[in-house]
DNA sequence: TTAAAAAACTAATAAGTGTTAGTTTTGCAA
DNA sequence: TTGCAAAACTAACACTTATTAGTTTTTTAA
């Protein structure tokens, strides 16, 4: 009867995992249930099965892809042209980006991370662990070229992309403050701080 | 036969809500069960409604002790002597402190709010929305006083306040910082900036 | 020592979980 | 039009969940 909507160049897999990335977020994984995902879907709970293997299958394609886009453009910004102040520019406002347009995926990826099962939960936190390293790494490269001020690194990046998580709780406000000014005002702040 | 460990001046009920905190964060809410709850805690699980009401019963009375906590706390700060910049460092220190002393507790009342039951869902959202107002509006006043850069209040909040829950984390990279660094390291990140 | 209250226990319930089996319908290719 | 594969369906299973009922043990107070 039901069916479900494939739009251009998108699977079912991927409308599937979309829908799932919105539930997992609104309601957290253990708290969303097959049922659920199923009515967003427009389908029996049971008719997901043919094109998924299991509930926890899609937490792991929604955590590997965020950690995937994140290692890459970091990566690329990384190896790139500029000195160390622009390139954390970029990677902020890229963080930023990321959150704002990618906001289901990036928050699951956020949180509910800790459900996923073995290997796949070494696999991700090993993940994490080298994309911090290599930030960190940067920093202490633009403590020793004298562009950052000698503060702990790990501290400073710890500092940069906990505020940038923050934007989770952005959408409440986004009819406040246009993004742009959003981007702009705390990639200021994290690198210039709000004294006068 | 098992006994709940009584420990002085704190009641059952309290040791309870101090297991279910760690439990709560170790696993989320929706996914720890009252089972293993009664494991820590060293009884079977329909004892433990000898001495709560319900599960949700501890998730509000963990969200509503630490949301009180900080609303006083800062009150207290806002209200009393000192200068904008020395209050919000004085803000941002504290905030520290909680989130290194009363880990669980803060942690679960910044992620596991949303299983929250009406109307304890509404009052709770409320008295975080009426804190952020708080701070907004202090930071206003910095500006005002040009004590503070022409920035959007509320991204600055929003930072300050993402950063400094972001010492989640930081459990896992004690051995490596002296939480006093951390502390201070952040609090001048967040005022100053990093560049030099 | 005894009576009452507090708090533990076992057993059970009703509801909800992810998932499988088996069957029917749908959509495409020949 | 027919045949086949993809994908939907219903029914069901084995488990887990929070919680209640009823009972027994433990603690407290007189």
């Amino acid at each position: 009867m039901a069916k479900i909507l494939t739009e251009k160049n998108t699977s079912k897999k991927e409308v599937i995992i979309q829908h799932a990335a919105s539930l997992f977020k609104l309601k957290s994984y253990t708290a969303s249930s097959m049922r659920e995902l199923a009515d967003m879907v427009g389908v029996e709970a049971p008719s997901l099965y043919n094109h998924i293997g299991s509930k926890s299958e899609l937490l792991q394609a929604i955590c590997f892809k965020v950690g995937n886009e994140f290692i890459e453009q970091t990566s690329v910004i990384k190896n790139g042209p500029g000195n160390v102040t622009d390139k954390i520019r970029a990677i902020i406002r890229f963080h930023i980006e990321m959150m704002l347009d990618n906001m289901d995926e990036v928050y699951v990826a956020n949180h509910e991370w800790k459900h996923l099962e073995e290997p796949y939960l070494s696999d991700f936190l090993a993940i994490r662990r080298n994309y911090e390293k290599s930030l960190v790494s940067l920093v202490e490269m633009g403590i020793e070229k004298k562009e950052l001020k000698p503060i702990n690194p790990y501290v400073a990046v710890l500092t940069i992309l906990s505020a940038v998580r923050g934007l989770e709780f952005w959408q409440r406000n986004k009819k406040n403050i246009p993004s742009q000014v959003l981007e702009d005002d705390m990639v200021d702040h994290l690198l210039n701080g709000i004294v006068s």
